[in-house]
RNA sequence: GCUCCCGUAGCUCAACUGGACAGAGCAUGGGAUUUCUAAUCCCAAGGUCGCAGGUUCGAGUCCUGCCGGGAGCGCCA
């Protein structure tokens, strides 16, 4: 079953505005900040409110006479016990235990946990993962699917339409360089055996000898534009380097259970950049300059774009501005979004001006990350410093092992691996989602591989001790129904546990809405937090009946919402661990 | 030279986009288990939020300058 929930978040601000609008009538608060909401200490009770200060600066009243007004004259909203005035005018909301319960109570046997479906009707365009064809997905690649993935999971909870697209790098002026590389350095056996370690092995060599034999630079570029005239031969070769990187790639998200709605690559757009530069030039946005074609964004404070090289070729701008076009045109998005590093801020603030001026409506934003580099500095697969993505995978899912192993050796071994799987995947994609993505990361395998403190085993272990809890509670009261008894809140603990668990619907909507999944994660682990608090501290098997019950049901809640909000995170929880 | 990010406890990171005495984890020291999973919990210690000004009732958050780190800046993507 699923009920129609306003947030507390929603419902409190909106009471808020009115009742400003009824004590002050005349005033033009429509631009003013009048949010409410959650506190950051218990202290200043549940929910808290600034709006005094802001009304009071445009009546030039005194914070406090405003705050005394709206809480004279205003009364209290529902499910709100008492409101009370702190420091220069912070109104402070206490909700009513009662109150607190019954919403619990709803959101029990809700399928959405109380989450709006705000995204309904609406679809969004996912734009994440796309690595480059012929080389292998390394600790590099992971922030990107990763993150890309929790957005589109968020969204597709939300109600959005996602068409998760990884758009591949699967055309370009490396293709040159690898052809004549394969057909010149290839061991037909290692093909065969790992194509994509091959191929970059291959791809590195001719990199290598570019960088000091003109010659083969030349032939390189001589193989590039027969593959773009459609040559047989390479256009062959092209195909079959993208068949097996495709199928390396899926290997991968299959592991990471990541999927794509679409796979469109960059050659998918190549028939229609012709088309591209026409409309540039109609639209009088391009011009000639030293033989190649840009369009000159001076007034935006930006460096011009290219379009179309001096030779003929066509950039990366081009192809995303038919992407976009495309886009548009077959699936009328309400929004566009890229996950990408943050090496590629420039290109898409002209790309995305580009399209204005080309009349695209469309919401366009570029998600950026912080580029993962290794404590030494930057690596790249022509310096062949890098971590393959399966060896990290490999890696976290063998010391979860060892630790599951340890601290539970009567499992069967088959479970124990598929726990460690769970947990060393689980900790793999926590430790990117849990901080801000645009810090900057140095990768560290300790850092990355964390399964203590604030990671996701700590959640999954929480969850699982729950999964527990409820199986005991079945085994000592088998005919025991808690959803027969009333939520009861009057230890503190349950109290705080429960207005913790009735903030989960605003994070999960903020944190769409701010496209910063590490908001999520943090919440998820204060909730974990503050659920452990209660598991050593309050007892629920050996309470009384109707208490016992009730705490029952609070372990419930806690266990649904620490799944659901993981499993928007792409983690897994297991129920033994 | 110009543009964009970042600088918070010994270390790794938060801080709901201008709110209350800046919070966690790790590491350190102390304590809790005959009882629901100790991969846990409780307590302690740890800070001139890079520096200097400014705006504001209020600044880690906004503005200016400087210092330090990263990234980008016409035919790569």
């Amino acid at each position: 079953m699923s009920i129609s929930f306003e947030t507390i978040e929603q419902t409190l601000s909106l009471w808020m505005r009115q009742a400003c609008a009824a004590v002050f009538p005349g005033a033009d608060l429509a631009a003013l900040p009048l949010n409410v909401v959650a506190t950051t200490d218990a202290s200043f009770g549940d929910y808290q409110c600034n709006a005094a200060m802001s009304v009071a600066k445009l009546l030039k009243m005194k914070p406090r006479d405003v705050a005394q007004a709206i809480v004279d004259r205003a009364g209290c909203p529902v499910g709100v016990e008492r409101i009370e005035i702190a420091g220069p005018g912070f109104l402070n909301f206490h909700l009513s235990a009662d109150w607190l319960a019954r919403r619990l109570e709803a959101v029990q046997t809700d399928a959405r946990l109380g989450v709006p479906a705000a995204g309904q009707g609406k679809t969004v365009i996912l734009d994440y993962s796309s690595p480059n064809v012929a080389k292998p997905m390394h600790i590099g690649h992971i922030r990107s699917t990763v993150i890309g993935n929790a957005l589109d999971r968020l969204h597709r909870f939300l109600g959005w339409r996602v068409l998760a697209d990884n758009h591949l790098g699967d055309w370009g002026t490396q293709f040159g360089l690898l052809m004549l590389g394969f057909r010149t350095f290839a061991d037909p056996t290692a093909y065969e055996a790992s194509p994509i370690e091959e191929l970059e092995r291959v791809y590195v060599a001719s990199y290598n000898r570019s960088k000091e034999d003109e010659n083969w630079k030349n032939a390189a570029r001589a193989e590039l534009v027969k593959l773009q005239q459609g040559d047989a031969e390479n256009r062959e070769l092209w195909r079959s380097f993208i068949e097996h990187s495709l199928r390396e790639f899926e290997r991968i998200y299959q592991r990471l259970n990541v999927k794509f709605d679409l796979v469109r690559g960059e050659s998918f757009y190549n028939d229609k950049l012709p088309g591209v530069i026409v409309m540039l030039q109609e639209n009088g946005l391009a011009e000639e300059s030293d033989g190649a074609l840009i369009i000159k964004l001076e007034a935006e404070k930006l460096t011009p774009c290219i379009v179309r090289k001096s030779d003929g070729g066509y950039n990366y701008a081009t192809t995303d501005i038919a992407t976009v076009l495309n886009r548009a045109e077959e699936f009328k998005p309400d929004a566009v979004i890229y996950v990408t590093d943050e090496r590629q801020q420039l290109h898409f603030k002209q790309f995305f001006t580009v399209c204005r001026k080309l009349g695209v409506t469309t919401r366009l934003e570029h998600i950026w990350f912080g580029l993962m580099r290794l404590p030494e500095g930057t690596f790249s697969t022509r310096e062949g410093n890098v971590i393959k993505l399966d060896r990290l995978l490999d890696e976290a899912e063998s010391r979860a092992l060892a630790l599951v192993q340890q601290s539970s050796p009567d499992m069967p071994p088959a479970q124990q691996r598929e726990v460690a799987r769970c947990v060393g995947l689980g900790a793999v994609k926590y430790a990117d989602l849990s901080q801000n993505p645009q810090s900057l990361v140095t990768f560290t395998w300790d850092k990355a591989l964390a399964l203590d403190g604030n990671s996701a085993p700590y959640l999954q272990y929480a969850y699982a001790r729950i999964a527990s809890v409820q199986d005991k509670y079945r085994e000592r009261f088998p005919v025991g129904d808690p959803l027969a008894q009333p939520i009861q809140l009057a230890d503190p603990l349950e109290r705080a546990l429960a207005v913790k668990l009735l903030r989960f619907p605003d994070i999960v909507l903020r944190a769409a809405a701010n496209f910063r999944p590490n908001q999520l994660a943090d919440y998820l682990f204060d909730l974990a937090q503050t659920y452990s608090t209660f598991y050593q501290n309050v007892p629920f098997l050996k309470a009384e009946a109707g208490v016992r019950e009730s705490r029952v049901r609070l372990c419930d809640i806690t266990a649904k919402t620490l799944r659901c909000g993981l499993n928007l995170l792409g983690i897994e929880t297991p129920d033994r661990i």
